[in-house]
DNA sequence: AGCCTGTCCTTAACGACGTTAAGGAGTCAA
DNA sequence: TTGACTCCTTAACGTCGTTAAGGACAGGCT
């Protein structure tokens, strides 16, 4: 009989534990007990650290936005044009690590701070290039709502990279809609080359910002 | 004791009762039993009219976009600038008029091809107007991942319009990020005067559009 | 040594959920 | 009269988030 004794939890590894088994099992597969189990302990120890369900999903949409910054490097310089494409591709990849990762980040809070340093240096790359705050608030939280709802989107049709889900067919899709000869000919231009059209999405935003706010 | 018979449910009529019950009990407590109640029948009745829960989502959700369409009016002209704004405009309307609307739509999938006439009449007043069927793809998904992204985090912390969630005091969070200026600063800038807010988003996501693909 | 306090977890249970199985009541045609 | 079809009910299953109660272990105090 073993006298070892697991070490105590905390938050962020049942952040990160909870983060892992989303990939396997969705959001919808994602019960305490699960997690729980996966943790090598019972449904309601995770009580002791968070106050409900809710407070879990916060700290896994902050454990993903800490990630992202990670990933991207803090990079305090750079154009506005530099930054909100180094953050907004970064953000992307972040939600996109996780199955339902959009979902699950869109509906979550952030708990703490942290996320304040990336978005006070963002609202200085901004503001230095000549921007009031704002306009430098419209710009970034523009593309940040674009990018959360590309992903949602893309996430429904597609959960994994590689994967996809059922009932998205495209050949179906243009046989349905063949009295919408324009919608029909789209699909493969919706459906298909997800990391492409999310770049011209957002080099579409950025060139707005250019064009309305002029600093570029 | 009456003798009368209540009507034969049917999906339309069901997807309305639960979207009506849907803002008072919001998104996690609209239960199939709670929607039956409202129908004045049990619970699996619901099941002989939709396979599962999901079913009637998806049904929820066509039916706000049908909404969408009827507010904005089919309108078939104008031009692509007036389009777009016409129907995110409209389209932020219908998602604000449920609780959790944003959160039932983008989790869910069109039932039938009825919103592919809308789709289709978009698509043709771009390419009337010089687009490729490329970039006029490009740009309505554009403006619609940023109308959903942007309505989302809106009634993350506006469930209904007058409402406010809790745990979005504008002071509260000027105070805890006292260090970071710039990020406290722009509270106001973000959680107040959505509708124009997401207007002069959308019109960034307008003239980045003009600017890239130049037919304005 | 004994005890107390606080930490971190377990066992047991509650009410509610989505869903399925089985069948009953009504309508309509043969 | 019977049979098939439609639309709903009753009963139940397994699972969920969550709460109540308390046990095991550690460290500091007397």
């Amino acid at each position: 009989m073993s006298t070892e004794r697991r070490a105590p939890l905390d938050r962020a590894r049942v952040a990160d534990t909870a983060l892992a088994l989303l990939n396997e099992v969705g959001l919808e597969g994602l019960t305490l007990r699960a997690i729980a189990r996966e943790l090598d302990v019972k449904a309601p120890a995770l009580y002791w650290h968070f106050k409900d369900k809710q407070a879990l999903l916060d700290e896994m949409a902050t454990a993903m936005y800490r990630r992202m910054t990670a990933d991207v490097g803090l990079a305090p310089g750079g154009t506005w044009q530099e930054r909100l494409r180094a953050t907004h591709h970064g953000l992307r990849s972040a939600l996109l690590a996780y199955r339902d990762g959009a979902r699950v980040f869109s509906g979550s809070r952030f708990t703490g701070t942290d996320h304040a340093v990336q978005m006070e240096e963002t609202l200085r790359v901004f503001t230095a290039a000549g921007f009031t705050l704002a306009e430098a608030v419209r710009a970034s939280s523009t593309a940040y709502a674009y990018t959360v709802g590309f992903v949602i989107e893309e996430q429904g049709v597609r959960p994994l990279p590689g994967e996809r889900r059922e009932g998205y067919d495209v050949e179906e899709r243009a046989r349905l809609l063949a009295d919408f000869p324009l919608s029909a000919a789209a699909g493969p231009e919706i459906f298909t080359d997800y990391d492409r059209h999310f770049e011209d999405g957002l080099e579409l935003v950025i060139a707005g910002i250019t064009a309305r706010y002029g600093h570029g």
